[in-house]
DNA sequence: AAACCCAGTGAACACTTGTACACAAGACTG
DNA sequence: CAGTCTTGTGTACAAGTGTTCACTGGGTTT
């Protein structure tokens, strides 16, 4: 890549991460001005101009960056799914160490995964999508939950990816006292997705309800 | 009550709603500035003080009007939860209308519940504690899930209100086209919360993992 | 009836905001 | 090397912001 262009790059990402910064004290995306991320990212506000069209484009490419780190998580817990002893333990930990490395990006998107502006809010629910299907083929493809029909297993999938996201803002923000180790949002989290699991291994179609 | 009193809740109840309103069309509590509540409540900018400190403080007065229809409705499931036949779809039934009657407290809720100032997060995960315990209490009393101690109940109940509030912008934006009837978000949410339920019948304690 | 209280008013303030425009200077292209 | 492209700059402006202060007028109390 030329000088240039790389230059380019440096600043877009600055501002990227300029946003990011902003939000790690709580604020949400949606009350950023433009001002001051170029501020924070050291440019002049206008400098804004060569790089997003507005704030909402800034947001979109923020969700582009975090559903890549996302999705590389979710390969990356893949390639381990074959040691099965404790697979949702091996998923969950190597899950929680990529969210700790790229603490303000999956901070971004818990915070705007509906809070966001509409385009942001249409873009994150296309990534949780994508993700959903991704592990409803997986599932089928494992032959786990034999029981299952293809539409069972979209909802189960869509259950575990809704359990994850709905437990991003527990794993990012650890609550400060140090709680008793079962408690953990780790250790929690995990023994919430056995419980999706063992329901889903232990289904038994539509035609008696057992609640 | 004095019609002075009187008339001071229906303005302070107008700005509440007023920020509701604006809420509608897809902005997020904290982008709201002072003026355009005032505005949309047809009072002048200076009478907000007279009613609220600050914006935070209006949204802790909106969490807490949403914490109190949503535990009526809660209430409201819990008085036919002894028609134990499909008690899941009955209670998520009756959620639902009610919801649907209070389509703006909950879209604030959905909304804010992870993308609010500080203060207003702090109240939501108030609120969702009180009702995640109540759950746990209502479990061992109805003496579902015996295999289960206090801990894996809390664990559940967790799960389950995490679930219905992960679920809440589903509920209140119906995807626009007409879905295939068993994946309407009503249908989903009722077959996910039976998965968990299952689980929960089906658990056999943490001794041998069973992913 | 007189005194008081207080929800809502209106003007004014010092700032911040998004965007337009002309410009500089360094990197690219022929 | 000359000419062009483009990233980032500086100035400017109209519009909107939160908060202050002194005020009015009708409900409330004595």
């Amino acid at each position: 890549m030329t000088p240039r262009a790389e230059q380019k790059q440096q600043t877009r990402q600055a501002l990227m991460t300029a946003a990011l910064t902003l939000m790690e004290s709580g604020r949400g995306f949606g009350s950023l001005s433009l001002r001051e991320v170029t501020r924070v990212a050291g440019i002049v506000p206008t400098g804004f101009y060569r790089h997003f069209a507005d704030m909402d484009e800034l947001g979109l490419a923020l969700v582009a960056e975090v559903g890549e780190t996302f999705r590389a998580a979710i390969r990356q817990v893949r390639r381990h799914e074959f040691e099965m002893r404790g697979m949702i333990d091996a998923s969950v930990r190597i899950f929680l160490a990529e969210v700790a490395a790229n603490r303000a990006q999956f901070l971004f998107l818990a915070r705007e995964q509906y809070g966001g502006s509409q385009p942001v809010r249409q873009a994150v629910a296309a990534l949780r999508e994508r993700i959903t299907s991704d592990l409803a083929a997986d599932l089928k493809l494992m032959n786990r939950m034999p029981h299952l029909d293809d539409a069972a297993r979209d909802v189960v999938s869509d259950l575990v990816v809704k359990t994850v996201f709905a437990t991003l803002p527990e794993l990012i923000d650890p609550p400060a006292e140090t709680l008793p180790a079962h408690l953990t949002a780790e250790a929690k989290v995990i023994q919430q997705l056995r419980f999706i699991m063992v329901g889903g291994k232990h289904w038994q179609g539509l035609g008696k309800p057992t609640d």
